[in-house]
DNA sequence: TAGATTGTTAATCGATTAACAATC
DNA sequence: TAGATTGTTAATCGATTAACAATC
């Protein structure tokens, strides 16, 4: 069981909501079976990589046919994670924080923002996007008694360590962190670093080959 | 030349930006040198993968001592194409573009974030976090006469593609696409692709597994 | 000097891609 | 049936990691 899940690889494990949305596309369009080869077209992808990709969910598809979508995207969201919701809770209501707040697709994707915490009493006690802003001192008593497991992280890089010093030990298991900083956490808690930086760079660096090239 | 640019490799280019951030942290303690070593253990990596990424700038450093910090910044926002600025619009002012909108780090990644655009009249003509919000109807003049040559698009999906249509022929280059959808273009124009359900994902699934086993 | 750190070349590891028999 | 598509096993490709001589 361990075994299984551990051997899905990262990439594939990235790929996989992009699967999902095309499945939602094709719901949308009344089909209810789709190849490999048309999901890979759509996502401009090779077709022997979503095969490969998709059988790692275990679903069996019918040659000339293909899968199920309803089973396929199940069985998707199950390895995901993304069957429960998981409760979270926003640190750091500034432009980005406040961006995630308003993001309602989340919860499509099992995760479920409560409430947002933040050191600015000009916005504590307000509401943004219809999501409470608590202060920063009612963060550890509120994540014990509402059993929260997971932070989204979205505080300047010079705040994060010394905010995330004080969610250990109250049974956090993950930190979505999208604070341009490493974070030092005991090996229990998880942590997801999200950097728009690199897919700048990437872009950028593409840029300049093509002028130069 | 050519060859030298296309050799780094996509995963030492993401993680470029990161360095550059430990170099700036470096500075402001008033260090003027650094080893692959010093920079490996502030990002939890390994110091060989640090010194293979940093041959990717062609700067060699000094046996015991490192590497000039301040030659090396340069180096790496050299690589990465982030010496000069390159004008942006911004498509679609929602919650993640205003939060994009309103993130001033971009700038010092060369990208210069003019106005945005946005199809809802009530946010027109408004600014938001200082930059003008257009209406969609000025997209193509303003890109033509102001020589802008990347997009961010922060669309809801279903929209993405019927405005990246109107944005071929206009010069742009590169597409910064935040909207859940692959994009068509023509092969001249670059897409980056940015996805938080892919992040997302990696954390459920991490979290899943660590339930489990 | 001694030893930490470098750059480079080689080995390992893992992901992608190809090949192909099975089958609806 | 014929052929598109499947799942699996093998080959290729590329990135990471290891080994090591050079050197400040």
């Amino acid at each position: 069981m361990k075994n299984k899940l551990i051997s899905v690889s990262l990439p594939t494990i990235k790929r996989l909501p992009t699967y999902l949305n095309v499945l939602e596309e094709l719901k949308v369009e009344g089909k209810t079976t789709v190849s490999a080869t048309d999901i890979a077209k759509r996502l401009s992808l090779i077709p022997i990589q979503v095969r490969k990709d998709l059988s790692a969910t275990g679903i069996v598809g019918k040659p000339k046919i293909g899968f199920e979508i309803e089973e396929l995207g199940k069985a998707i969201k199950a390895l995901l994670g993304w069957e429960n919701d998981r409760d979270a809770f926003l640190i750091g209501a500034g432009a980005l924080g406040s961006a995630l707040l308003g993001y309602n697709g989340f919860e499509q994707h099992g995760l479920k923002i409560l409430a947002a915490f933040d050191s600015n009493p000009d916005i504590c006690d307000t509401e943004i996007h219809g999501k409470r802003v608590f202060p920063m001192e009612k963060l550890r008593d509120l994540i014990e008694r509402m059993k929260v497991s997971i932070i989204i992280l979205t505080l300047p890089a010079e705040f994060a360590q010394e905010v995330v010093n004080k969610l250990i030990g109250t049974g956090i298991k993950g930190i979505w962190n999208f604070s341009p900083v490493t974070l030092d956490v005991p090996k229990e808690i998880i942590v997801q670093n999200e950097n728009l930086a690199s897919g700048l760079a990437v872009l950028s660096t593409k840029l300049t080959e093509r002028n130069n090239g």
